[in-house]
DNA sequence: AAATATTTTTAGACAAATCTAAAAATTTAA
DNA sequence: TTAAATTTTTAGATTTGTCTAAAAATATTT
């Protein structure tokens, strides 16, 4: 019932990854974790023999609904951490993630409780991404890419894809930050920039790349 | 520079073993740590290794000036962190150690920074000790163990001696607290328990073994 | 379909931290 | 001052998590 940190880390970013391709691959887990395929295959067969995962050898693998449960309960810690970092102790959304890489393997549900509580039950992090509860459930976000953003409508940003310390910078020196509202003015196909208006005045280009990593969700208000 | 969590342990229990005996033995800290002896002469050679202490082989060691600075710099994490129990989250002081014994190990110089000044540069943890500030300097403690208290002088509970449940339940049985006004009325041959009045008022007996961790200073005030 | 490339697993090794059992050194007692 | 008891160290294993190199399986090209 207790894992170790290094088995957390696996469970954790097998869960991300599958969010998105359902069965996960070896490659894809070494890459994310900066580690040796093989030492990958090790620790998958420890992960199966603890009935967390689904895994036959060369077919790829998934975690399984206690798998699942385990990956919320410590995506529930790290997001809970990260926004007790920026909320409380002013860090900024940039200087968060290795800190909250540790602090969400420290073994207390009293702690997080106190901690969830402390914070208001929030239910995002300063990334915008969603903290489950302690049951697991959280809140669905229905976000849509600002690449996919129909024109002319106004949305308010809501999760950065990215933490880099460059993407920040960036994006403060659009005055974008979370929360601000947003509508996509004009599409030029020759680079696929767009320009898009910001808090209803400030008009500014947004490359491609940066797009890719900007969420946005209908503002359900009129504009 | 970084330390593993069980190096910093032994830093931290020698640290606590040298500073009434001088020198620490093999045994003590390996009862300290509910270890065997072998490990503890195992993780002896890592750290004179790494430079920390001063050890020949069946001799004793101690650390040395950089030993106790890297200790200082743990018992200053482990105390923020139970301020941060108790005053914050609310925890008990009794239900704080196991978690502040894991935090104390989380790597940031920052954190700990901001988490004091968050907590207002506390000068005593919730069991009355002294937290060293980031230099590693303590405010000097002029406690004096209740055994060894004067007569009818009214003094100040400063720090408990231990931090068990049963201890606290006692304590509170008693209404007795860090900061309680206290004064020994009677000793008792018999047992060498002693008659104490509490807030000036109370009178309540207390055993040699409780007495043995109570820690008082004298008022700087008249009573 | 065969050849080639990629992915995944196995084999074997290593560092960290622990253990037990036995040997060596030191301390205490007779 | 020997003998006995205690403390400490060494020797040898074990577990966890990692690695590199090589083998095996699968996927992609030609
Ligand atoms: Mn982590
Ligand atoms: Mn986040
Ligand atoms: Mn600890
Ligand atoms: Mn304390």
């Amino acid at each position: 019932m207790p894992f170790t940190a290094a088995e957390e880390n696996y469970i954790k970013t097998i869960f991300q990854l599958q969010l998105n391709e359902g069965m996960v691959s070896t490659n894809s887990v070494a890459t994310a974790l900066e580690t040796s395929a093989a030492s990958v295959t090790d620790m998958l067969k420890k992960l199966k023999l603890k009935k967390l995962l689904v895994y036959e050898k060369y077919k790829g693998f998934k975690l399984n609904n206690e798998g699942k449960k385990t990956a919320l309960g410590i995506i529930r810690k790290h997001r809970l951490w990260e926004t007790f970092l920026v909320n409380i102790l002013h860090f900024k959304w940039d200087e968060v993630h290795e800190v909250a890489e540790q602090l969400e393997h420290i073994q207390s549900n009293q702690l997080i409780d106190h901690l969830d509580d402390f914070l208001g039950n929030p239910q995002f992090d300063p990334h915008g991404d969603p903290i489950p509860d302690s049951a697991g459930k959280m809140p669905i976000l229905s976000q849509i890419n600002l690449t996919k953003f129909p024109l002319h409508v106004v949305g308010e940003i809501c999760s950065v894809g990215s933490q880099s310390s460059d993407m920040l910078s960036l994006l403060s020196h659009k005055h974008i930050e979370i929360g601000s509202k947003i509508s996509v003015e004009q599409y030029f196909a020759f680079d696929e920039s767009i320009e898009v208006k910001i808090n209803n005045k400030l008009l500014v280009n947004i490359s491609a790349k940066l797009a890719q990593h900007l969420y946005v969700k209908k503002m359900n208000y009129a504009s």
